[in-house]
DNA sequence: ACTTGACGATAAGGTGCATTACATTCACTG
DNA sequence: CAGTGAATGTAATGCACCTTATCGTCAAGT
């Protein structure tokens, strides 16, 4: 893919082109991802909400969503479906009749291993195009520039609540 | 964001993390690109259609979608609403009557100077976090990631035909 | 107790993307 | 010139995400 626009000059050339190679690696990554989760019944999606509960089963939707950065809404759209394919079920919360507690099924459990191992060998396999030191740099580079537009206070889903 | 996986190797660690930096880093660039956008009606869809129609405009829509990397389904949609809101009409090709060509309209067309000069705004605001130096490595770090992923054919959108 | 406000979740509607299946139209080939 | 296959676009369906609006519930202040 080609910037559309002729550069004005080389720092605004690299900087396009930057912005297209980190979309450009985003989606192909994410399809990649998509890919070999399918074929466990997953996406990307679903895979990012079971990751999270295997870290700590039974939280309620908005910490999950919290967690994940995406939308309330969103969050309860894709645990429909999880629910619907078996793979969570919601539990009332005893005490607070608002909440739903998440909680994975067996089904989803003894995914578990096969999930981590597929995500691992993804990333081996496409990070390998790259040195140690050069792995180390993008990870600054990409933390540095995560910090930069965290500061330029960019409007992110379901903050109405101030977190 | 934090992995919801414990790693197991400091290299492991390093690639999720980069996983996770790429994905939050393009989802925040597109959250304030679409943030700008909104202002004068566009969203980055939208945008995209335009920027590469200023470039060659009358394009059919197969070819823009080639371009765009996006499927001919998608772009199709994404050209009814430009339609609506006026920025494009389709113009049927008077040799081959399956085709549209995607003309821009006045209102699209004095749009942009203002949309590449708010984009470039955006690009160097939140790109002077990282050096010159950085900027290039991680042009190139980026290059060589999305010729890696290229390499491991992953299906991209609508490729029946052979690209 | 009772209001008031915050919180958890859902409903409704819209954007963006994908796949599959289909109707037209063209272009090539026998 | 028919006949087949490729190309162009659309319809239908589903996933993922967003915003805005609402409903029920809890918690706190008066």
């Amino acid at each position: 893919m080609s910037d559309p626009q002729a550069a004005t000059s080389d720092e605004a050339g690299a900087r396009i082109e930057i912005g297209y190679g980190l979309a450009d690696v985003t989606h192909l990554l994410r399809m990649a991802f998509d890919q070999r989760m399918r074929k466990m019944g997953l996406t990307t999606a679903t895979w990012r909400v079971i990751a999270y509960l295997s870290r700590q089963d039974g939280q309620t939707q908005a910490a999950l969503a919290q967690r994940l950065e995406i939308s309330r809404v969103a969050l309860g759209e894709t645990i429909d479906r999880l629910e619907k394919s078996g793979h969570v079920e919601r539990r009332a919360d005893p005490v607070d009749r608002r909440k739903w507690q998440v909680h994975m099924t067996p089904l989803s459990h003894d995914l578990l291993p096969l999930m981590f191992e597929t995500s691992e060998e993804l990333r081996a396999e496409c990070f390998q195009a790259l040195s140690d030191a050069e792995l180390a740099q993008l990870q600054s580079s990409l933390a540095r520039l995560k910090a930069r537009l965290l500061d330029m206070k960019i409007e992110t889903p379901d903050e109405e609540s101030g977190q």
